[in-house]
This record gives structure tokens, sequence and C-alpha cells, in this order.
DNA sequence: TCACCAGTGGAGGGTTCG
DNA sequence: ATCACGAACCCTCCACTG
């Protein structure tokens, strides 16, 4: 039995990557701060309220913020550290309920529906969450507590500090949104807030006439449907009436892996990129085999030099987990496509999950040669590290060192300086 | 032989989110 | 002027099956 009416939380940490960092760096507190790619083609990853009067907001090119906040302090970010604050932070969560779904690093949805009666309502909890998070990590978070999970995410926007061109405002940190106030607090709000509609989507209901929510819940779902599609038209629709049953869902089965790269120059050598492709397909199936599953579906992912994109796929009879079956099946499908123009992007991705099959190599009649040494290299990079070990294609000139690009997921690392740039 | 139906699943493109 | 990365989900088209 579901109760009448559920409450949820959703918990937003604020400025977290750059909240970590600050925490080590109380010289930097007040100051612009940004954390992301600091190369040519990387993206700010998150900003400090300071940087944001500047207009600095996350997902915009580094060489843009820099513009527009030439005084702000960049830095490059540790994604393992924000992995290990983001798990103490749920060891708090932990304390009010399990039932946490989490959306990134930075956000869960908490369903506290049975904790009330232990820890009182809804904006109690989230009011001494708060003062955990702050009082044991040094960390703000704002929380929007409602009866289902999207009213609780528009709810904690309410909830966040705000940054003017003039000054930094704090937010009220907590934001509740009644179940008798839904429409009064949904309707007015414009569609773009709605999660799921972005920018194409928006530009789809302007030309349906729609600004506001109200707006949306008042149109026909026929209507609807048709310009947006069965699934996201009936949802949308729904969403504006302030209805959302979906649960909170503890454990959500990851569905693909992948890995993909932007290239600090374009490149244009079919061999260069098969060299990319070796490295990547290494770094993927070594995944997929610390999660214990194969793969069935690979799709290669090129990004050329104006921004085009193209995908190519293959599905197969059984699962495969090793980096060079995983080559096999994708270098043909680089090789047919012409990239004189130059790929700014390479990407392997993989789905389909499913057991790996025990099956004899049709060579050499042994059992699979691929996974033994795979699990041998497993083997090594547990006991030396990532970089003891790797494809031979990806070994410098002067040999013996595996080329491993610096750990940057926000773009490409700054071109290494050349001897003429050490001045000093 | 043709038309149709319902269901499944693959391929490729696309949107959205954090 | 410039645009990462990782993942989920959706849509359309198409082939195949019964």
């Amino acid at each position: 039995m579901s109760p009448a009416h559920r409450t949820i939380l959703h918990v937003d940490m604020d400025a977290f990557f750059v909240s970590v960092e600050l925490r080590r760096r109380p010289d930097l507190l007040g100051q612009p701060v940004v954390v992301g790619g600091t190369g040519p083609r990387g993206v700010v990853a998150a900003a400090s309220y300071e940087a944001r009067r500047y207009g600095v907001h996350s997902a915009l090119p580094s060489a843009v913020a820099r513009r527009r906040c030439p005084h702000a302090v960049f830095l490059p970010g540790s994604h393992e550290l924000y992995s290990e604050v983001s798990a103490q932070v749920h060891e708090i969560f932990n304390r009010y309920t399990p039932l946490i779904e989490p959306l990134s690093l930075d956000e869960a949805f908490l369903d506290v529906s049975g904790a009330t009666r232990l820890f009182g309502e809804g904006t109690q909890i989230a009011r001494r969450l708060r003062g955990d998070v702050h009082d044991e990590l040094e960390l703000g978070c704002s929380v929007g507590v409602a009866p289902n999970k999207f009213l609780a995410k528009l709810a904690s926007v309410e909830a966040k500090p705000r940054a003017t061109p003039e000054r930094v405002q704090p937010g009220p940190g907590v934001v509740e949104v009644l179940p008798d106030r839904v429409l009064e607090f949904l309707h007015p709000l414009p569609v773009s807030k709605l999660w799921g509609v972005g920018p194409k989507t928006f530009e789809k209901l302007a030309r349906l006439g729609v600004r506001t929510v109200a707006d949306l819940a008042a149109l026909d779902e026929r209507t609807l449907v048709s310009s947006l599609g069965r699934a996201s038209g009936v949802h949308l629709l729904a969403l504006a009436n302030g209805q959302d049953d979906r649960p909170v869902e503890v454990d959500r089965a990851m569905k693909s892996i992948g890995h993909e790269e932007t290239y600090p120059h374009d490149i244009h050598e079919l061999a260069d990129l098969e060299r990319e492709l070796v490295r990547l397909c290494d770094a993927v199936s070594a995944r997929l085999r610390r999660h214990g599953t194969g793969a069935r579906t690979l799709t290669l992912k090129v990004r050329f030099a104006g921004f085009h994109t193209v995908t190519r796929s293959t599905t197969l009879v059984s699962a495969i987990d090793t980096g060079p079956e995983m080559v096999a099946e994708l270098r043909p499908l680089l090789r047919s496509l012409d990239v004189a123009v130059g790929v700014r992007l390479l990407g392997v991705s993989t789905g389909n999950f499913a057991e790996r099959s025990q099956q004899l190599s049709l060579l050499t009649g042994n059992p699979d040669e691929p996974l033994r040494s795979a699990a041998a290299i497993d083997q090594i990079r547990d006991r030396f590290g990532a970089s003891a070990i790797g494809p031979a294609s990806s070994m410098t000139a002067k040999g013996l060192r595996v080329v491993r690009r610096g750990a940057q997921q926000w773009g490409p690392d700054q071109d290494r300086p050349n001897e003429s740039d050490a001045a000093r």
C-alpha cells in the first residue's frame, strides 16, 4: 500500500564541485571560481556563485567563461574526490531514509514518506538534513519538498541561492510545494522550467502558442502527441497538471557504458584514429569487466570537424568484454567512414548487456585467449595502477611508457607548451 | 499472392539532463 | 566565436515472425 500522498525530497548541492574545492582552498572564498576543462575546447563543469554573477555557468565553453570573467580562478577538478564526498553526503541521507535515488554526484531524490513519524514533516527532515551536511561536510545544499519527484525538483530550484550582476543572494534553502497548492505553484511558470523541455521542445511548444505551464495544461492531448510524439506528449501533459507517479528508484541498473574523447586538434589520419579506437575499446572493455558484464551492442561515434556527428552500431549474437574483440567489430565501421575532413571526437559505447558466454577460439581450439589476457591485464592494473599496462599501439616511440592523456572529464588538456613558450 | 496486424528488435538520428 | 562527457530515453524506419 502506498500512502495517500508521498513526501519526496530533491536535494541539490550548491555549486558542488567548486564548494568541495573551496574546502581545501579557503583563500579563494568569495572569489569567482570555476571547475572544468582548461583547454581551448573545454567547458565549465561548475561555477561559484561569484562567477555566476558574470554569466558563467556549467556547460559554458571555457573560452567564453574566461572572456566573461577574466579574473576567475580556473581549477581542473578531481572527479574521484567528488565521488568520495558524494558518498559521504549519501551516508547522511541514509539516516533519514534508505529510499535514495542518485541523479548525479550532486543531486538525489529521497522518498521520506515513511520517515515522517520518526523525524517529523518533510520540511523538518529537509532542514535537519541541510544542517547535517553543513555541519559535518562544510557544504551547502538546497532542498525541494513536494508530493512527487518532478515538483520536488522544481521546488529545489526555488530554494537555491541566486546570483545577479550586482550580488549573490542566499536562497531560502528549503522550499515546499504543498499538495493543495500544486497548480497554484506550477501554472504560472514558463514551460521551459519543466523537466524535459529543452530548446527544441520549447520551440515546438511556442509554435502551438504555449508559453506557460497553464497554457500546456490547457492543450488537447492529441495536438501535443502529434507534435512531440506519444511518450513525450502524454508525459508532459501529466506534468503540466502536477501529476508524476514515478517512484524513487534505489537501484537503477546501468544500461550503457561508454567513453568518448574530444581531441585538442582534429585528426585526419585513419591510422591515428584506429590507434585511438584501440585505446577507447581498451578503456571501455576494462569497465565492462569491472562491472562483471559483457555487451552485445557496440556503438562508434564520430564527430567531424564541422561538428556533424554520426553513429554506427552493431549488435552481436553473444556478449563480449575484451578490447581486441571490440576493436575487431568497430574498426570496419570506422573504416566505412570518410574521415578526410578531420575528426574532433571519437567515442565508443556499449549496451545490451548480457553474461559473456564461454566459447572456444576457432583458431586455436583453446579457451578464449582475449578473455584470459584481459583478466591478466585487470590484475596488473589492480596492483600497479591503470597506466601500468596498455595497448602496444599507445606506447610512445621512446617506448615503455603508456601514453595516458590527462584524466580530463571536461575537455582536452591545455596544449603542452613547447620550448619557446618556456620564457620566465 | 496480397494485404494486414501485432510484436520484437536493430540501426541511426536526436533531445535532454547534470 | 565556441561548443565536454556520460547516460537515459525517444522517434522513425525497417526487417522479420507468425
